[in-house]
DNA sequence: TAATGAGGTCACAAGGTCAG
DNA sequence: CTGACCTTGTGACCTCATTA
């Protein structure tokens, strides 16, 4: 993924607005010194803007914001975003594009040459924006990570050369992710077995970060850092599981990972143990859970008040953090180290190596930048596109929403996002994004529509990219064609997502729990604007969960749910369709010999697939209007 | 976005001088150096402050105490309260602009993660500062309500456009006030509880940012709301359950359908066979054809080109024309009398009038909808606001689009509207109605907007009638609350249509049949704008037609489909699920009977269910589109 | 000369303290 | 427990050195 490589995430800012940088690099400078302290910089605000307004200038202006000053390190539209936390980077800081916080931050560890207090965790902190303040110790090893270095300092303008060469890795990346999905695909393509060699060979996004850049970069800096160093940022995603697989990165493809699914057929046999194996290993939340049931262990709250939900919640939040931006390998590690046995972590290139490359950040390129990739770093990954910006007239919002076109699209469109979302805007002026896929519904008022879905696809990218590797795990599901499984995710994620998720709506106590921990009563969450949209979610939850499936049972449901014929855009709808029955006829007899005088069952469960498309396209209208509001 | 904006409540100081700019921060300096001891707090002491104090400003009132204190928050003379208690802010904290106790109140319950006790009124305690401390678990409460969030942390100084912008709007906000009282009062009526001890508190700006929202959502509305505090939420829930119970319309419940709950069964019992009935009786396309499959009689035509068919296209389309515009009495009639015995429509008020009001479509102009209405023309009905223009800048488009309102209303709105359609735009400038439920893909381009939605919606109309005709005869369905009776129209109309005119798409030739009788090519369509949702219409038909069922099963399908519990908006949940799952019962005997050999075909069939959901949702897309670019 | 980043500055907030 | 005060960091802005 990450293609690291590029070293920056890029964002798209769009570039007309009146605000007031001018120009890409923001002169906000200059303005700034005109006017000199007192004023701030860039402020728009001042009577200064007029004239630049006045002058025709192009207004850059990049909504972002936080960051919003100035020192946003904008090329042609495209922003870049700091590698250590993914916030908008103001600059090229110790080698590395990053923020003013990381920059200060950075440059204080070294002038002090503070030793910061151990880790709490397992010392491999995801470093986001939101929490990067939580962790020092793993900050200032991800800046090291990333290649910040005294020794990378470059100074005084940027060779016109490279600028050049950035902007146009920048626009390709941009331009890839646009056409092509490249996420679900990375994902796919990743791992699956065959084929896929493709490209880069592992990892990761295909799109664009293209990892060979990877070693390249190396020379730049970082590579002073330690092996590990994968390139950037991205890494940190791929952590996932597997468990056993450990690729090598760069070199050999896959070695291992050989034997997951083997045959289609072959898995139709053996369906539903590989399923239900599958699910166990793909579904971390369910296993931090403890039990598929989420009441189980959460403490019951009245309705109407929301608590913390000490443990739980805290773990999932943790995990996704670490999934998501680690790059580290060890971090990916760490993240193993919960599901596995395996010993992980010992080196970059240790032995365990988890076969999925997407995970490689470890490779050294260290710096990214260095070596002229532009690449959206960050961009972790398969959904990285989330982060891409788009040039949708309503700001930021993830390209996909896009790609898909018209009508057709539609479907496409809706399904394509990954989690659950239901942004809404509460009666007064502050805004919520009500998606218990979010680590809380309260929105940081501060942050730009940008920020705002960078944090949101930042809190569910794992979930998704789990039921990528769900996917790929179901017997018969790779020997699809690429194209019709790339359909049948972007289609289907959500849908999956809503049963695995449908223990965060607790119907009895009337409440929801956020992948945050906390736990809103839906009389809280409707007074912050929420609508029908959960009641349905509650409604549907309820309905199954009333079933009273066994884990297995419910991964092999949701392979049903995924393996459907009729999702728009299927290339070889019979393949699609023999599978699902297999699969249903696994389910079928399943059930029957699990619940035999409950002969209704199957039937009850089958009513629940339109209800999901029901969901799926209300959800898809939330993320609609999310985006037309934006 | 975040117009967060200030998100405090803010409380006017001095006014003087803009000046005191720089004030911003902290010139608490000034008043507290006034007031009191010097302490420390505002180190930094900068001599600026003095001047301000020289300038013999106000020093508002900063009512409380505490406030004495530099850490008063306050912007150029306003001073910001907390949103959680309306003390007097000390600062941004946790993302939300609170108080020094508030502020750690927070923290302490965040990071001990403690549990509260339960509130010993109703959850719903008006927080302020005179009685914060009274209630944890509402305080605690509040504090999350109004944001805040370990996420949500902002650290460093803030940048100065944001300050700007708050400054320009808390300025804003102050001169609302004074010019307005009328908002003030309105506000603090509703909210404040009470007198509102001091000022500023609560009640917060009625200019913007008001923390009203807050508490409109909870917090104020907590006192003066019920006890239970749940605002509108809890509703939609209760229903649930009270399966059996159906209620009884107005008077007199059910002429025909009579026994209720028994309704449902017994309508089990003689299910299949009223159901069959029903579907003949009101399916005159059907009965026109001479057999449910299409094909039948249809000439064949080669792929690509179009041919009138004389006969069936002519008689049907003649026949909408009656059924549509008129609402009189005997074109009902007349339209039965083909295909009917019974007496039925004879009149309006004839002896059959099913009590239930909302659907006398056969009623002359009952229709509720009709009076007043300027509609055009047809508004038979329960259908007829979709011929209700309305007030969107589109033009002329059902009105119901509109209805729904937000969220929740997707739905509704997407499934409402009774005919399937595709409008679309050819490459050129020629427009298409590309729906077969029109009499041709053709649109006259002299005709309005308005004209061309009224045309078309005379086609469909009868057909609308038909299904709603239908509705009521399913055993039970009557039984169910008119509320519900015609949510389940409104969200499966447009399923029930698609089963029925499924024929209209003959997959082998791939040609389809327009209600005007004239047959185009699958490529001609394309060639006319068709997308993707034709193919997937195609698609739908195959896979229902390949089941050959007869007309006895595809009639409890449709049943099947119109009953089902997931829609969204249902008022008694239960009853529709009971009364559905009889149905399914029934149709699965019936099915198991008939297809002895062909286990599958019942779970194929209900396969179909999540398929129709899609087209349903894939059409009001298309509508939307159709309103959109219209 | 202009663009650009290292460093410095200091407004500001998280957290810790401890008297009340 | 609460919350006024402190301490410790953070990071938005600035200045100034460095380089194209």
């Amino acid at each position: 993924m990450e293609s690291t490589k590029a070293g920056g995430v890029i964002a798209y800012i769009s570039s007309s607005s009146p605000e007031s940088c001018h120009s890409d690099s923001n002169d906000c400078y200059n303005s700034s010194s005109l006017t000199h302290n007192s004023s701030h910089s860039c402020r728009q605000g001042n009577v200064v803007d007029t004239p630049l307004t006045m002058l025709g200038l192009p207004l850059a202006h990049t909504t972002s914001k936080t960051s919003a000053k100035c020192s946003i390190t904008k090329i042609n539209g495209l922003v870049l975003l700091c590698k250590v936390c993914g916030d908008i980077a103001s600059g090229f800081h110790y080698g590395v594009h990053a923020c003013e916080g990381c920059k200060g931050f950075f440059r204080r560890s070294i002038q002090q040459n503070i030793q910061y207090k151990k880790c709490l965790k397992n010392e491999s902190c995801a470093i986001m924006r939101i929490n990067r303040n939580r962790c020092q110790q793993c900050r200032f090893k991800k800046c090291l990570l990333v290649g910040m270095s005294k020794d990378s300092v470059r100074f005084g303008r940027i060779p016109k050369r490279e600028k050049q060469r950035m902007l146009l890795e920048m626009q390709s990346a941009v331009n890839n992710m646009m056409n092509n999905n490249s996420q679900l695909h990375s994902q796919l393509h990743g791992n699956t077995p065959l084929p896929l060699a493709n490209q880069p060979q592992v990892p990761a996004c295909p799109g664009e970060p293209r990892p060979q850049d990877v070693d390249s970069g190396l020379g730049s800096a970082s590579s002073s850092t330690s092996p590990t160093a994968s390139p950037g940022s991205n890494q940190s995603e791929e952590p996932k599981h597997h468990p056993e697989s450990a690729v090598a990165m760069d070199t050999s493809p896959s070695p291992i990972s050989a034997s997951p699914s083997s045959g289609s057929d072959r898995g139709s046999e053996d369906g539903i143990g590989s399923v239900t194996r599958a699910h166990q290993e793909t579904f971390m939340y369910n296993q931090k859970q403890g039990s598929p049931s989420p009441q189980s262990d959460a403490q019951q709250t009245s309705p109407g008040e929301e608590q913390h939900v000490s443990d739980t919640g805290k773990r999932i939040e943790e995990r996704n953090r670490n999934q998501q931006n680690d790059l580290s390998p060890f971090t990916a590690t760490q993240a193993h180290d919960q599901a596995q046995e395996r010993p992980t972590n010992t080196g970059p290139q240790g032995p365990d190596r988890h076969h999925c490359q997407e995970n490689d950040t470890t490779t050294p390129s260290h710096c990214p930048y260095s070596r002229g990739t532009p690449t959206p770093t960050q961009n972790q990954c398969p959904y990285s596109r989330d982060r891409l910006p788009n040039s949708s007239p309503s700001g930021y919002f993830p390209a996909y929403t896009h790609h898909g076109g018209n009508n057709s699209t539609s479907q496409a469109t809706s399904n394509s996002h990954g989690g659950f979302t239901g942004p809404l805007w509460s009666g007064g002026n502050r805004m919520h994004l009500l998606c218990p896929m979010n680590t809380s519904p309260h929105v940081n008022p501060h942050k730009s529509g940008h920020g705002i879905w960078e944090e949101f696809s930042h809190s569910f990218t794992p979930a998704v990219r789990e039921v990528v590797e769900f996917a790929k795990q179901i017997p018969g599901f790779s020997d699809l064609s690429q194209h019709d499984q790339v359909s049948l995710l972007k289609a289907g994620t959500f849908e999956v997502l809503v049963i695995r998720f449908a223990s965060l709506f607790d119907v009895k106590d009337r409440t929801v729990t956020f992948l945050g921990g906390t736990k809103y009563s839906v009389e809280t969450l409707r007074a912050m604007g929420a609508g029908d949209f959960l009641t349905s979610m509650m409604d549907f939850s309820e309905n199954l969960m009333r079933l009273g499936l066994s884990e297995e049972e419910m991964s092999l449901f949701t392979t049903v749910v995924l393996i459907s014929a009729d999702r728009s855009g299927i290339e070889n709808v019979n393949s699609v369709e023999a599978l699902q029955e297999t699969l249903i006829r696994h389910l079928k007899g399943l059930i029957t010999k699990n619940h035999t005088n409950e002969s209704a069952i199957f039937t009850k469960l089958l009513l629940r697939l339109p209800e999901l498309r029901s969901l799926n396209n209300m959800h898809s209208e939330q993320l609609l209007a999310f985006k037309v509001h934006h």
